[in-house]
DNA sequence: AAAAAAT
């Protein structure tokens, strides 16, 4: 008998005429199908498959995915209706059950009952693409999950599509870590892990630990949660030295930002330590607004065999956001600019970008001294009073933070406007730094919402900076008199 | 330079 051929209910039948017929209308309803569901390559996805041979489709809608029900429901608490771009083409590739599907060889029944048509000899990804349950009898198309490496702007919902891949495979039975996911800081693994909670809410057993400094556990204990979200320090120690955590056991391992977590400057040593430990099939996610070529070669040579799916550039967020630079002197005159456009930003609120965490904590202080009430949150704070400031920022009773970098990626405040470069970014050789500037701007004009970035010159140096940033996005930053009050009223409008 | 850290 030939492989793939068809098998009815006796298992040893010729293949007749009719059967042909059959499956020839069940292939072309199924091609019919398939093509209605494929990604649209013209508009700004870019999607590289692992399987170059496996048809590309995308969901439209949640429901395709036949996620479990609690799961659906922690969708549907969250306000979510219809999966964001980046979602509908990531979210099949990530899920666990889409992929396991008849393979064309598979020695079982591949028939199904389809709006009373019987449909035999069915391809890989035909139970998904038709919504039906996969046979009972067969084989799954590879045993590995898929990775992948995504790239997609601030603002397009990663957070929410990698928390379901998570959710979608963690066995809430099962008393120890399952997923592992990485942030680069604090306050983003609290944010992340808030959406776990939210969006798993309807798992009764379900827990999420957090691995973050301050967070200690008894010596020889183990991690009883099934999900663990962390900072990379942290998160090798529990699963190295102390034994809190078995990384052997871990099946989804997410790299949130992960331009910042493998770049060499960045958490790299760390992130590739946890990743070593970690079983060979574990699925591997990352995520990122942005990569940097370099660093994008390294995430292709550490993520197996990866699908690979890329947002088409920036331009789309930099254009719901306004770009203006002030021209100043020296700091003191920033800092004047500043007090100036002080009560234009507070009508929504504002974040406020400096270099250093001493520029920092000064800038804040000479704000409150004029006056102003500010919030200030850097990396030098305890953790419980930083968590206690971003969640007087998040609730809106502080107007304006006064922040490093530490808050440049990531952190999502609805109700930011304006966020201001204090100082623009630039790396440690001085040059300026393109992709925190997108991400810091990223703070704002969030989900289509439009926004404001005004950036601090004080001097020839800083102004080639922001003339390089300014060609290499090649978008216009405008100039803002911030003596003149209507200049300042028409930005706040 | 910032962030991560039971160093």
């Amino acid at each position: 008998m030939p492989m793939g051929a068809v098998v009815k209910s006796n298992a040893n039948a010729e293949k007749t005429e009719e059967d042909e017929k059959e499956d020839r209308a069940a292939q072309s309803l199924l091609n019919k199908l398939i093509r209605s569901n494929l990604v649209d390559n013209t508009n700004q996805v870019e999607v590289l498959q692992r399987d170059p041979s496996s048809p590309l489709y995308s969901v439209k809608s949640f429901e395709e995915l036949r996620l479990k029900p609690q799961l659906l429901q922690g969708v549907y608490a969250m306000g979510f209706n219809r999966p964001s771009k980046i979602q509908e083409n990531a979210l099949p590739l990530m899920l666990a059950e889409p992929i396991s599907v008849c393979s064309p060889g598979c020695p079982g029944t591949h028939s199904v009952d389809y709006a009373g048509l019987e449909l035999r000899n069915l391809p890989p990804y035909a139970s998904q693409v038709l919504g039906l349950k996969a046979c009972s009898t067969t084989a799954r198309l590879g045993s590995d999950p898929q990775n992948l490496i995504a790239q997609s702007q601030s603002g397009t919902g990663k957070t929410a599509a990698f928390v379901l891949a998570m959710l979608s495979q963690v066995e809430p039975a099962n008393n120890y870590p399952q997923c592992l996911c990485l942030s680069p800081t604090y306050e983003l693994a609290l944010q992340t892990g808030k959406v776990i909670e939210q969006m798993g809410k309807f798992y009764p057993e379900l827990k999420l630990a957090y691995a973050v400094r301050g967070n200690k556990l008894e010596r020889g204990q183990k991690v009883s949660e099934q999900i663990v979200i962390g900072t990379p320090g942290t998160v090798l120690d529990w699963c190295s030295k102390l034994k809190f955590i078995d990384p052997k056991k871990i099946k989804v391992f997410v790299l949130d930002e992960a331009d910042v977590m493998i770049a060499t400057q960045g958490h790299q040593d760390q992130s590739i330590r946890i990743q070593r430990m970690l079983p060979r099939n574990c699925q591997m996610l990352l995520f990122s607004a942005t990569f940097e070529d370099s660093v994008w070669k390294f995430a292709q040579k550490v993520v197996p065999d990866p699908n690979i799916i890329k947002l088409k550039r920036e331009e789309e967020t930099l254009d719901t956001i306004k770009q203006y630079y002030v021209l100043c002197n020296n700091r003191e005159e920033k800092f004047q600019a500043l007090c100036n456009l002080y009560g234009a930003i507070t009508i929504a609120q504002a974040m406020v970008f400096c270099h250093t965490r001493k520029t920092a904590s000064w800038l804040a202080a000479e704000l409150s001294k004029e006056g102003h009430q500010v919030a200030l949150l850097s990396g030098e704070m305890m953790v419980e009073q930083r968590a206690a400031v971003i969640e007087r920022f998040r609730e809106g009773k502080e107007k304006v933070l006064v922040t490093t970098n530490v808050c440049a990626r990531g952190i999502d405040v609805e109700q930011v406007s304006v966020v201001i470069n204090f100082d623009l970014p630039v790396d440690k050789d001085g040059n300026p730094d393109n992709e925190t500037y997108l991400h810091r701007i990223g703070r704002t004009g969030r989900f289509g919402k439009r926004g404001l970035a005004v950036n601090m010159v004080d001097s020839k140096h800083s102004m080639n900076i922001l003339n390089r940033i300014q060609e290499h996005f090649n978008k216009k930053i405008e100039r803002l008199d911030t003596d003149d009050l209507d200049e300042i009223e028409k930005i706040a409008n």
